[in-house]
This record gives C-alpha cells, sequence and structure tokens, in this order.
DNA sequence: AAGTCGGGGTG
DNA sequence: CACCCAGACTT
C-alpha cells in the first residue's frame, strides 16, 4: 500500500514550485498558452519526448493553428503532419477531439469530462484541465510515478507502469497545489524529465531532495521497480523495385489497426522475394514489443502484381504519400544516386 | 489484466 | 542492447 502523504506537504509544493519558476524550459505550448496548444502538446507528448516532438509541433502550429483549423482539415492533412511521429492513433483521436469540441456550446469544465472525449486519459484529462483551465486535478505520468515512489522509497513490484500509476493518484493529489494546480503539475514533470532522471538522477541540486526518502536512502535509482518487458526478435525481407522512375510500395489497408493507409516497401508475404536476391540494406527498429530486423533486397520487376493493395508510385508522389515509419528515411537513402 | 500501438533518446 | 518517454484503447 502507498503513501498518501509526506510529512510537510506544503513545503513541498513550496519548494517545488520556487524551483519551477526559475529552472523551467521555455517551450513553445508555455510562451504562448492556449487550451488548443495544451491540448495538441499533450496529444504529441504521449509517450514521446520533448525533444521529439519539438518541430512535429511547430510545424502542426503553422498548418492547423486552433481547433476549427483542426476540424475543418480532412485526415490525410492531419496523418501526413504526424508521419514519423508514431502512435497514429493519436492524431487521429485528436482530430476527432477537435471536431466534438467545436460542436459543443462551451469547452467542459472538470477533468471527468474531458476523460469522456477521444484520445483523453486520466493522464491527458488532469494535464489538460489543470495547465489551460486550472483544475485542481493531479497529473501521474511516467516522470509523476517515478518521483513518488523516490519520495517515497516505495520497493513495490509492480507489473507495469499503468497499475504504479492508479497506486500512486491518491498521493499525487495530497501533494497537488489547489492555489497553482497547472504549474504544480507541470513542475513535477519538469522535476522528473530534467532532475529527477531514470539513471543517475541529480539528487544534489534537487530542489526537494529534503522531502526524499529514496535519496536519504542512498539508492533513488532503485526506485520505482517495474516488472521487466519481454522483447521478441523478429525477422522481416522487404522488396525494393523500381521501374521506369516508380518505386513499388505496399499500401496498409485502412482496416488494419496499425499503420492503417500508410505507404512501405513490400514484405515477403506481399511480393515474391527470391533467397539469392542481392541485399541493399539491413536495418534494426524496435515497434512497441519487437525488436526488427527488416533486410531490403532487390528484386526484379514482377511481370504482374498479385495483390491490389501493390502499386507503382511515381518518385514525384512520394512527398504526397504518408510512408510508415522508418521507411521514409531508407527510401530517400536508397534513392540516392550512389545508393 | 494483458496486448497493442511508433519511434527515438540514452546509458 | 535494454529501458524509458507529459498514455490510451481494445480485447
Amino acid at each position: 500500500m502507498a503513501k498518501t502523504s509526506l510529512k510537510q506537504p506544503a513545503v513541498f509544493q513550496r519548494d517545488l514550485l520556487v524551483w519551477y519558476q526559475a529552472h523551467r524550459r521555455q517551450l513553445p505550448w508555455r510562451e504562448a498558452p492556449s487550451l488548443y496548444r495544451t491540448v495538441v502538446s499533450e496529444f504529441m507528448l504521449q509517450q514521446t519526448q520533448v525533444k521529439t516532438m519539438l518541430p512535429y509541433f511547430a510545424r502542426w502550429m503553422d498548418a492547423l493553428p486552433d481547433f476549427a483549423a483542426l476540424a475543418a482539415a480532412d485526415e490525410a492533412t492531419v496523418l501526413k503532419l504526424w508521419e514519423g511521429l508514431g502512435y497514429y492513433s493519436r492524431a487521429r483521436n485528436l482530430h476527432k477531439l477537435a471536431r466534438a469540441l467545436v460542436a459543443l456550446p462551451e469547452t467542459p469544465p472538470t477533468a471527468a469530462a474531458w476523460q469522456q472525449l477521444p484520445g483523453i486519459g486520466p493522464y491527458s484529462a488532469a494535464a489538460i484541465t489543470s495547465i489551460a483551465l486550472g483544475v485542481a486535478s493531479a497529473c501521474v505520468d511516467g516522470n509523476v510515478v517515478r518521483i513518488l515512489a523516490r519520495l517515497t522509497a516505495d520497493s513495490t513490484e509492480f507489473r507495469d507502469s499503468a497499475s504504479a500509476s492508479k497506486v500512486f493518484t491518491p498521493l499525487a493529489e495530497s501533494l497537488l497545489s489547489h492555489e497553482n494546480p497547472g504549474d504544480h503539475n507541470q513542475a513535477m514533470m519538469e522535476l522528473g524529465a530534467t532532475v529527477c532522471h531514470r539513471r543517475n538522477p541529480l539528487c544534489t541540486i534537487c530542489p526537494v531532495r529534503a522531502h526524499c526518502a529514496g535519496c536519504a536512502q542512498g539508492e533513488p535509482e532503485s526506485f520505482p521497480r517495474l516488472a521487466a518487458k519481454k522483447i521478441e526478435k523478429v525477422s522481416i525481407t522487404r522488396a525494393w523495385c523500381e521501374r521506369d522512375g516508380k518505386l513499388l510500395l505496399h499500401r496498409i489497408p485502412t482496416t488494419s489497426r496499425r499503420l492503417a493507409g500508410q505507404y512501405e516497401l513490400p514484405s515477403d508475404e506481399h511480393v515474391l522475394v527470391p533467397a539469392k536476391a542481392p541485399v541493399l540494406a539491413v536495418r534494426k527498429r524496435g515497434i512497441t514489443r519487437y525488436a526488427i530486423t527488416e533486410t531490403i533486397k532487390r528484386i526484379p520487376v514482377p511481370s504482374s502484381l498479385p495483390n491490389a493493395d501493390l502499386m507503382w508510385v511515381p518518385r514525384a508522389e512520394l512527398d504526397t504519400i504518408t510512408l510508415s515509419g522508418p521507411h521514409r528515411r531508407w527510401i530517400t537513402e536508397l534513392l540516392k544516386p550512389d545508393g
């Protein structure tokens, strides 16, 4: 059973907020805050580091500056802007959310109401309502779990981050500043991102070190304890085939659970790849729990296309389609004259 | 409760 | 390589 309070919650709040006011990073959604910018940033930040999403955020705001613009956009535009960021259901849900919000008579005022909207779970509901609306609702993300596990030196072994979040929610709520919940929540996450690192935490400069049982105990890095994930190794062979300035690609069916509607280099499930076909490249990447090795081989031009989802895409059109993940980069590399 | 969904940062 | 990242949704 996790603790639900610290010895001096009011002092903790003050130490945290004073530090945050002095050390917070200048981020686009903080410099020019708005509900829309808060919502878009929170969607992009789900399971994604700030550094990774920053260029996507700038590009997105340039193209779709407000809820009205997003609601009026077509899905292809939305997914193209999201290309490369991953977890594409986030983009579809954000699109749905914009259309739902513009149809409402007023902005939902509570975290519970926000959580009924597409793509909004417990974390996002708390983040959006506290930051943009001043609602006293505590965020519990990976950063907060790590900080709270260390503050309380909680050695519980959690199945996964979801169950840990649930366990620490009461403590997070008890520590929340009701005067300034938005800054408090952002301060917790900022502390986790810039000081209370998963490994090598910077305890010597930590503003709440005096409140931290994990630090006092000497091994803050040992918290939180999470069950190890099982990674499965997978190998995929893909085909590279050019003809008359066109590239053979596979369009993932829109009914597919993952990467629906996106394009990719055809795998050997879609087209015959001779075992002796020359290897052009070997690439490794991870998708969720799979460690994938992809071998790209040059194949002869097939006499006919066996699958309706296979198509010849002119090089000039490659920039207009949405490509699955690293395929964009691989294709760019392999299309170079010396590649 | 367990599985699934991307891609990149970092020790 | 392993683990994590301002998680949410489906089964």
